[in-house]
DNA sequence: CCCATTTGACCCGA
DNA sequence: TCGGGTCAAATGGG
């Protein structure tokens, strides 16, 4: 409504967009991985691309006076963020220089649970000495196209409403194609109740049983707060320059449209 | 009936 | 041996 929440939406369009230009660049990088004659100097410099847009969302993020609603802390390959600075933007050129076959790792720290993929859950544990579990997940099309992509959510034990959230992996499946590139605003900051009619995506679901199960009639705030809003300025922006670059060929390969069904069973709503 | 989640067991590296 | 990560049978939901 005021320029807080236009600067909010403006920022979440372009963190939207640097994740959308990180996805085709790995794409990419994938793509050159598998015809591997001449394209070295390719292969360099779009791993290059990929650590000036880390480098993009990582700045972005430093640059937030308002509300945090997702915050990049490490980028890539070893975990060495999260450390000295927050995301400042003291080398913004080739600090990542060999990423090579390594699965990229990165981690963001977010009241948001979804991302434009499918993922399914295999697995929880209770890590020691934290707070909360941290839960595994893997790509939906794992054995269907042999993905290899997962991730890891754990709650901030000093901030209960924020998720991190561990990439490990680039996905190589093809749900590009099935599941339009939106991102929903997810915040746990605001409160829907019980008879609100939730749809939420199977992460979402996930997360919010095992909130619950670390209550232990504590009572604090509420938790279940979760509001799908404002994304319909990104249904438009995704509309046009999206059609172009996912609206493409698809290899038939059992995408069923049922694994994306859920993740995307918000997106009537911006409709 | 199919598919995702749950959850204890199992595996493996430090 | 311990702890983090994965497996897989049981369970539940659409």
């Amino acid at each position: 409504m005021d320029i807080a929440c236009n600067n909010k939406t403006i920022k979440l369009k372009i963190m939207d967009q640097l994740l959308q230009g990180h996805e085709m660049t790995t794409k990419v990088q994938q793509l050159l991985s598998q015809h591997g004659s001449d394209l070295g100097p390719a292969k360099d410099l779009v791993e290059k691309i990929l650590g000036s847009i880390n480098d993009t969302i990582s700045s972005l993020d430093s640059f937030e006076p308002i509300s945090p609603s997702a915050l990049v802390t490490a980028v890539e390959g070893s975990q060495n963020a999260s450390c000295d600075n927050d995301g400042k933007l003291e080398d913004s050129g080739d600090s990542h220089k060999k990423l090579g076959p390594k699965s990229e790792t990165w981690t963001v720290e977010s009241t948001l649970l979804e991302d434009t993929f499918s993922w399914r859950k295999y697995g929880q544990k209770q890590i020691l000495n934290t707070k909360f579990p941290r839960s595994y997940f893997r790509c939906t099309h794992k054995y269907t196209q042999g993905c290899k992509a997962t991730k890891q959510v754990q709650k901030l034990e000093s901030e209960p409403r924020m998720f991190s959230i561990t990439y490990i992996g680039n996905h190589t499946c093809n749900t590009n194609e099935v599941t339009p590139k939106i991102k929903p605003c997810i915040h746990h900051d605001e409160i829907i109740t019980d008879s609100e009619e939730i749809q939420s995506p199977s992460l979402m679901t996930s997360m919010k049983e095992e909130e619950e199960n670390h209550h232990h009639g504590s009572s604090t705030e509420s938790d279940l707060q979760l509001v799908w809003q404002e994304m319909l300025v990104f249904e438009e922006e995704h509309h046009h320059h999206h059609e172009a670059v996912y609206g493409c060929g698809e290899t038939s390969t059992s995408i069923n449209g049922l694994d994306s069904a859920d993740l995307w069973s918000w997106q009537q709503f911006s409709v």
